[in-house]
DNA sequence: AAATTTCAGTACCTATCGGTACCGAAACGA
DNA sequence: TCGTTTCGGTACCGATAGGTACTGAAATTT
């Protein structure tokens, strides 16, 4: 099914797979799990339901196809982040590319892995799903390189990764959010510095 | 049409109409606005669809009726905040609030403000929109109260209420997303600790 | 060239979507 | 009690949801 194997190998595909699932994630982002209809989607990738059903599987299997998409690109600033030397460096990184990523101009504000499936109904209960563990993973992930920086002394030994790490997920989950509001990525930038930068130092006594 | 005024009178209303709407306002709450069907929603309520036709209007109508009664609810919090006295105890309490908010035992996780309908496609559009200016209202809000506490001296003359106030709502908006993840209510709390802490103090050149 | 295989596309499937016409019954003012 | 009004409920509306059978053409191997 997956691909021509078979002996006679017959006709081969007639259109580019990788840019029909890139149409597709761009319908995925814009309007969630639930809100792209089989019509959005095909129009989009340029290819029949027909097409879509024998190289995909079926909404699901697209929908998880895109997601991998979506994390080996746009939101691959993610891997990289966690190359940085530093936990400081890191948290920029990751901070700085999800604010590149959630107001690209060639795509919707916001990001897939928040927005596409958030809160759904039963028919979209799979996709909700596929994101709490995609969004797991990533923390997972901040956490683990957090608890390296730790081991290494580049972050204090009484710090907590694990606490570090959602700290950073949350602000990054935010400033997707505050993307799909149409904040501007000069207004979110500002984010990130006001984030990483103390809480302004107030009079000690207002009154 | 909304209630009965006319002359007759005629046979009044069966059903507690805040109650279903407070049933309605949780399947909203759970399942966004296009995942929430009217059958969904009328089951909830425990009326007919022509029982919630003759009395909301519609699913749009219903929903902004179930906005209000969010934010006059559960999002309430919103308001006790601003009357806080200082910043720092109107952002504590907003940031409480929304921890609280988002984790309610009865309650589904995660803020309707936000995943109500985050991405949709052309059918929710109008409910996309509802909630991106519920959520400049209440920043808009919190940004003139921090301008006031400038005013007032309680925060430092140079600081710039409008991002601050943009930090405190991306934060509130990272919570609730991490409450729809899943995170209990003590590992968002954390969150705000840290967040109202420095970034710890890495030492200066780790290599 | 024949035989095979999978292509893309039309047409259609059942189920359900949001929304409504119509119904008898119940509750009001007079 | 009567007339009026709106009630709650069934049945139904056209449109569309996700998904599939079937068709004829095109590309591959032998």
């Amino acid at each position: 099914m997956d691909r021509a194997q078979r002996s006679g190998m017959g006709r081969p595909r007639g259109f580019d797979a990788d840019e029909a699932l890139e149409r597709a994630l761009q319908v995925f982002w814009r309007q969630g799990y639930e809100g792209a209809t089989l019509t959005d989607l095909t129009n989009a990738m340029g290819i029949t339901r027909t097409s879509m059903y024998a190289a995909y599987g079926n909404k699901e299997a697209l929908f998880r196809k895109a997601l991998e998409r979506y994390t080996e690109g746009p939101a691959s600033y993610m891997a990289r982040a966690l190359e940085k030397p530093t936990a400081r460096a890191v948290a920029e990184y990751l901070l700085n590319g999800a604010v590149q990523a959630t107001t690209r101009p060639d795509c919707p504000a916001g990001c897939l892995g928040v927005q596409g499936a958030l809160a759904t109904g039963e028919p979209g209960q799979a996709a909700h799903d596929a994101l709490v563990t995609w969004r797991r993973s990533g923390e997972d992930a901040i956490c683990e390189r957090f608890a390296r920086a730790r081991d290494e002394g580049d972050l204090p030994a009484d710090s907590d990764p694990a606490r570090l790490a959602r700290y950073i997920a949350t602000l990054a989950y935010g400033i997707s959010v505050q993307a799909a509001t149409g904040v501007p990525r000069e207004g979110l930038r500002q984010i990130i510095d006001t984030a990483l930068q103390t809480w302004p130092k107030s009079r000690p006594e207002p009154s």
